[in-house]
DNA sequence: GCGTGACACGAACGGTCGTGCTATTTTTTT
DNA sequence: AAAAAAATAGCACGACCGTTCGTGTCACGC
């Protein structure tokens, strides 16, 4: 890899912990250069604008995305074992490997509110997640583990919903509160989920 | 009232306003003049910092929540009736009544990595808005609605998970499918609340 | 050895931010 | 109606923002 791809990759994994900090919108520039290591011109030179890095960023947030949770919850055994490792990583992602809180859901919060092509950027990544727990629900169905007229969309939002507020409650509330709750609530969830339909 | 409190009560009102679109920390004080057809300085009178502005606005948006969801939802009957009621009224609050989303959820995207008296000051609003969903969960119990074992604490999380996922959903994905999947969740969540417990 | 391109730097731009200060106008009180 | 008090405007500040520009510094092909 050139010089330049190294540096840029450098800048762009700080700045994943950044925005996870701060959000996508309080990124600033001035500070992401102190944190590289470099001057402000030399950061922007690598991205056109504002803009561009901070689609850019969110690439990278999926690429480390994928990495920390799905590769590891994948090599689950199918079915439900999979589904609860994925929210236990998915916690995990929200608060522990990156402190500040997963940067989609920063991001979210950021640019619910602004058009534009970061927000459509982001949406297509948050599609993307929400697919990807639809799926593993859909082969616990397969598996035989969820009743076979789940919702898996249904499912997914729900999922989504738990992760999302695990992050504000437990950055408001505490940790341990905060974890107490969500697993509950997952508990509560997938119960639902395994219970055959009444007939 | 005095023309001072007077003034000081608009501002307020179009600080809410402005706070649901662009968050608590979003929330700049030359635009807020701006809408508030006055200056800054003129404005900056009322509030000794941007911090006090911020406490009082959170102040200001319980307020208009009481008015708004709480008063309302109570004069519903109790137990059950006035537990949907309160949701439905939430969701409206935070999609309808501020479009821009509810202040409090946004408040608490922007500062739950900031210390400081704003965050204290939000953290005693939501807890208390937590009290109030779990004393209607209370009251649900004793009317026989729900099943007495519910844990009303629990039951509260997990309503004001719904009602924040359901502001960032329906703003990325749209209105119409955020509120049918959030009607869903919660229905979803009552029958589980109402069902008598397994022995 | 020279030219060239990739890479990083410092300085500066126009803009907005929160925050003070000093007048001036408006309201309230006497 | 005059005096006192309150409310608002005007102006300037330092800090930070994204962005641009000119310059310097290397490594490499000729």
């Amino acid at each position: 890899m050139s010089k330049g791809r190294e540096t840029r990759q450098a800048i762009l994994y700080r700045a994943v912990d950044l925005t996870s900090q701060v959000g996508l919108e309080g990124l600033s520039i001035g500070v992401l250069a102190k944190r590289a290591g470099m001057s402000k011109s030399g950061l922007y030179a690598h991205f056109g604008s504002k803009e561009e890095l901070q689609r850019e960023v969110l690439d990278a947030a999926a690429d480390r995305f994928v990495d920390v949770v799905m590769a590891p919850a994948f090599r689950e055994p199918r079915g439900l074992p999979r589904v609860e490792r994925l929210f236990e990583l998915w916690m995990w992602w929200g608060t522990q490997e990156l402190s500040g809180g997963c940067p989609f859901v920063a991001a979210a919060s950021d640019f619910e509110d602004r058009l534009g092509p970061v927000r459509d950027h982001l949406i297509v990544h948050l599609d993307d997640l929400l697919k990807e727990v639809a799926k593993t629900a859909q082969i616990a169905i397969d598996e035989g583990h969820f009743r076979p007229d789940l919702d898996v969309q249904q499912f997914a939002y729900e999922f989504w919903a738990l992760v999302v507020v695990h992050q504000h409650y437990s950055k408001l509330f505490g940790y341990p509160r905060a974890n107490e709750r969500a697993r509950a609530a997952f508990e509560r969830m997938v119960r639902d989920a395994c219970q055959a339909p009444v007939h």
